[in-house]
DNA sequence: TATACTTTAATTGTATACAATTTATATAAG
DNA sequence: CTTATATAAATTGTATACAATTAAAGTATA
């Protein structure tokens, strides 16, 4: 790969554009459902684990404090999460998937779908391209 | 590809991710030239094409005037851009390298480097993420 | 020429992101 | 028991992103 300072030898240009651009097809999708994609992410990580600390899910998908605080609270103000101090440990904030929040789960579930048809790539294509996300993103962190 | 609506299964996940990390990596690098990843991609288009109107710029990068007119005026603030009206016509603004800017492209000449290595992937990885980037992002744009 | 239409930036408002700091709680050490 | 240390969230401040609107300038047309 050539190293010159050109946007088009830059690896890194592309894949902030595929993920922006995909992203912003999203955008009308979600607002159907009165969620943006960031909060979609955390939609999609309490429909699957229905409950965890705010430290468990920063960790899994990658956002502090500082951008989850808010978005939780948006989420908790829409109905769809709960919440609460653990009672074992204060310091911890538990939040729940609300019975609003499960019924959610079933207006999204044709999303996956419909976004994916706009990459339109073939089965072999999204499987590299995934593949090869995971194992840059594990060397990424592996540095730290 | 498994459709489900976890978070496993999702293309647009990983990609996010490697982006947003990727991005994050190149920060400590980038503070050392006073240039955040955008300001740098801003930067490298100017490195190259020496002088575009907001609106070349805009199409190229794919970022809008309302992320790029404060960005700009930044850029500007720092001496790295001069802006300016067309005497042609005057709705379009002329962006140009100014000489510390161009002086700046020496300095940055070897962050692509550093920075693919932090994704520790082949060339035939890195070539084969290129394309599938760029594939995928021609396809999303062509749906519009 | 006067008015409608188009184009280009700038502005406004909302929502991330994240580094750095602060606050509150829990644990450890003396 | 008290102080020091550690941990988890929340807060603060800066910088994107982008949809929607506004403002300014240019073009077309009656």
């Amino acid at each position: 790969m050539n190293k010159d300072l050109k946007l088009k030898n830059q690896i890194c240009f592309p894949l902030y554009l595929c993920s922006k651009e995909l992203i912003r097809k999203y955008t009308p999708i979600l607002n159907k459902l009165d969620l943006t994609y960031t909060q979609y992410i955390v939609m999609m990580y309490f429909w699957e684990k229905k409950e965890a600390s705010l430290k468990r899910l920063s960790s899994v998908i990658m956002l502090d404090s500082g951008t989850l605080t808010p978005l939780l609270r948006k989420l908790e103000d829409k109905g769809y999460l709960k919440r609460e101090r653990s009672s074992k440990d204060e310091r911890n904030l538990l939040i729940s998937l609300t019975p609003k929040g499960e019924q959610l789960k079933e207006e999204a579930k044709d999303i996956p779908s419909q976004v994916t048809k706009f990459l339109n790539l073939s089965e072999e294509e999204l499987k590299s391209l995934y593949i090869l996300c995971y194992k840059a993103l594990f060397n990424i962190e592996k540095e730290d």
